[in-house]
DNA sequence: TTAGATATATTACATATGTAATCTTTCTTT
DNA sequence: AAAGAAAGATTACATATGTAATATATCTAA
């Protein structure tokens, strides 16, 4: 694998955004965050020139706007924030944890069999 | 539960080896620390005097030493962190994360039976 | 064709973080 | 008692991050 680099929270939530949808551009960006988060256009704008300074995030123009989409792959990511995240804890507290967090997830049939399908490896 | 400061990569680690054992001193502490982490005993003091000033890590003095102990209970702080990683997460990437976790984790037999009893709930 | 409007680019600035080194105060040991 | 060792306090400094504002280029409407 490649190195991933960092994203920090605050860009975590615009490539939240593109991984759901992309190519858009940035005001559709920004109309998707500004909901849940109480950014300012122009704080978003850098967090997208950020992003693409770190080859997470390309472009295409189109006219005198950008396309955005992601470069890197969400699964990627995540991997790589639940490494760190699991990293910082000590062992014994994680089940707990995992537990709450595995009843709080409606998994279907399917995704059981698959869960205990890696707990066997 | 107050509000639980932030606290960074680096200052996890120490917290970790405070929660593990304590009162314990500085020199404890870079002791157990030196062998996973690269870090000079500098660089641990001032992660240990950076908890203190946010409050994360008391002291009594033992002479001219002081004798360090967490101010925070780690299930709040687990707890904290969860909820902020889960937070960047979409819903749905579930999957890989566990592929992540039970990779990290070295498993029992017997915790990898309690985790799949848990998923037959 | 000219003044907005609008998109992107550049600059700003405080605080956090990683990673230490140097300074000061005490103990110890000759 | 003086010098060196050791603990803690203070200072350092580059990069990251949150959070924007200002500057510039370009399109559009009057």
């Amino acid at each position: 694998m490649e190195n991933i680099p960092k994203i920090s929270d605050a860009e975590w939530q615009v490539m939240k955004v593109l991984w759901e949808k992309s190519p858009i551009t940035a005001n559709e960006i920004i109309a998707r965050l500004e909901d849940e988060q109480s950014w300012k256009p122009k704080t978003i704008r850098t967090l997208i020139n950020r992003l693409v300074g770190k080859n997470a995030v390309g472009f295409d123009k189109d006219g005198r706007q950008y396309l955005y989409y992601p470069l890197l792959p969400e699964a990627d990511c995540v991997r790589d924030e639940a490494r760190s995240f699991f990293g910082r804890m000590r062992a014994g507290v994680l089940k707990p944890m995992l537990a709450a967090f595995i009843e709080q997830q409606k998994l279907s049939k399917d995704e059981i069999e698959e869960l205990k399908r890696m707990l066997d490896r």
